[in-house]
DNA sequence: AATACGGGGTC
DNA sequence: GACCCAGTATT
């Protein structure tokens, strides 16, 4: 692809180097103190934290990593060990195809060695790395001078250079990773991409950017021009429609029943709460799951008693969980199927599944076990 | 080009 | 609530 010089027009060679100068600065005068930031760097490590960042802040990201490099120390021990372990290691963490594609490519490693590849488009073959990792795994990890956009680098760059030359959220995409192909220098790109990133996450926020504290106030084309509050401008998002759900909590001596998610899908291959999406929101409808479902769990459908609702949203849904609890007489063996403590003794599930549990545990659990023997004639 | 995919931080 | 986050893969 021709550079496109009118969005490159501005980007002179003394300015890339003012700008590279002074983000560098920045960067080792005020970088954030990160476990996985080590000299040299661990490229497994690196691995995992970008995987573990992908759409995900890194204070959340934090103590997952250091669990999860803690139980998995190197490639060989996450390709050895059960997916079921690296789920539990991920539960609660969100988009569980990461953990998936993460220990998928860690078998993919371990089979060929345990070398990491170390250049952009060898990485990019690995599942779970796409452009942006495999730019962060090369750069930060191995010193390559490669290129990296995320949601970060994308508002600084969008501000620094206003206006870009694509008209659309694609093209002006594409117009980032121009400027930073041309940004990245050969000296330190990891540290500079790091720069970039931190910036956006630190100084040049979404809302009330701290252009006071910028190192690139001087040449901020959008502060310049007073606009630095609405560029980029920002993604517009669907309403999310309501899906009601069923979940059954099937109890017996203080164990519950827990049913393996099918793969793909929300919340692939971890433990859930057994439950049944309703077809609508009527009365009539929610019945209709509450029943399926009781007969999937083999309990009768009044046995099963009301506990109360949890709402989650997810990014492209809200999801509302009618709660059920009934007791069972029997521990049940099936595939896909096992019977956990409440306490679920790091289990990996999803977090609407703990919030489920939870309200049992609160609510529905306590009076349903002064109940107990009055059930079980 | 649009959509699925979690969960939490922040205003 | 809206909007975003060190995105990737699929359709």
């Amino acid at each position: 692809m021709p550079i496109d010089e009118s969005s490159l027009s501005v980007l002179t060679r003394s300015r890339s180097a003012t700008i590279r100068a002074r983000l560098l600065a920045w960067y080792d005068a005020s970088r954030r103190d990160l476990p996985w930031r080590r000299d040299p760097p661990d490229p497994y490590h690196i691995w995992v934290s970008e995987v573990m960042l992908q759409q995900t802040q890194v204070a959340t990201v934090v103590p997952y990593w250091r669990r999860f490099v803690r139980r998995f120390p190197d490639v060989q021990s996450l390709a050895a060990a059960p997916i079921e372990e690296v789920l539990r290691a991920w539960g609660g963490l969100g988009y569980y195809r990461r953990a998936h594609q993460l220990h998928a490519a860690a078998r993919e490693l371990a089979a060929r060695g345990g070398t990491f590849p170390r250049d952009v488009p060898a990485l990019e073959r690995l599942p779970g790395i796409g452009r942006y990792t495999a730019g962060a795994i090369a750069s930060i990890a191995f010193g390559r001078r490669a290129a990296l956009v995320d949601g970060n680098v994308a508002r600084v760059l969008s501000r620094a250079f206003h206006p870009l030359s694509g008209a659309g959220d694609a093209e002006q995409r594409a117009d980032c990773w121009r400027i930073a192909e041309r940004l990245v220098p050969a000296e330190r790109p990891g540290d500079f991409n790091q720069a970039l990133m931190e910036l956006g996450a630190t100084c040049c926020t979404p809302a009330a950017p701290r252009c006071a504290d910028c190192p690139l106030r001087r040449s901020c084309a959008a502060r310049r021009a007073g606009v630095q509050d609405r560029v980029p401008p920002a993604r517009r998002r669907l309403a999310a429609s309501t899906v009601e759900v069923v979940a059954l909590v099937a109890l017996r001596r203080g164990e519950v029943l827990l049913e393996r998610r099918p793969a793909g899908g929300l919340w692939a291959g971890l433990w859930d709460v057994p439950s049944e999406v309703a077809a609508g929101a009527s009365a009539d409808e929610v019945r209709g799951a509450l029943e399926r479902l009781a007969s999937r769990v083999g309990v009768a459908p009044s046995a099963c008693r009301p506990v109360g609702e949890i709402r989650r949203t997810l990014t492209h849904r809200r999801l509302r969980f009618h709660v059920y609890v009934a007791w069972v007489d029997r521990r049940v063996r099936r595939d896909g199927w096992r019977w956990a403590k409440q306490s679920l003794d790091g289990i990996g599930v999803s977090r609407a599944a703990q919030a489920v549990l939870e309200l049992v545990r609160r609510g529905g659990a306590v009076r349903a076990t002064a109940r107990q023997p009055a059930r079980r004639d």
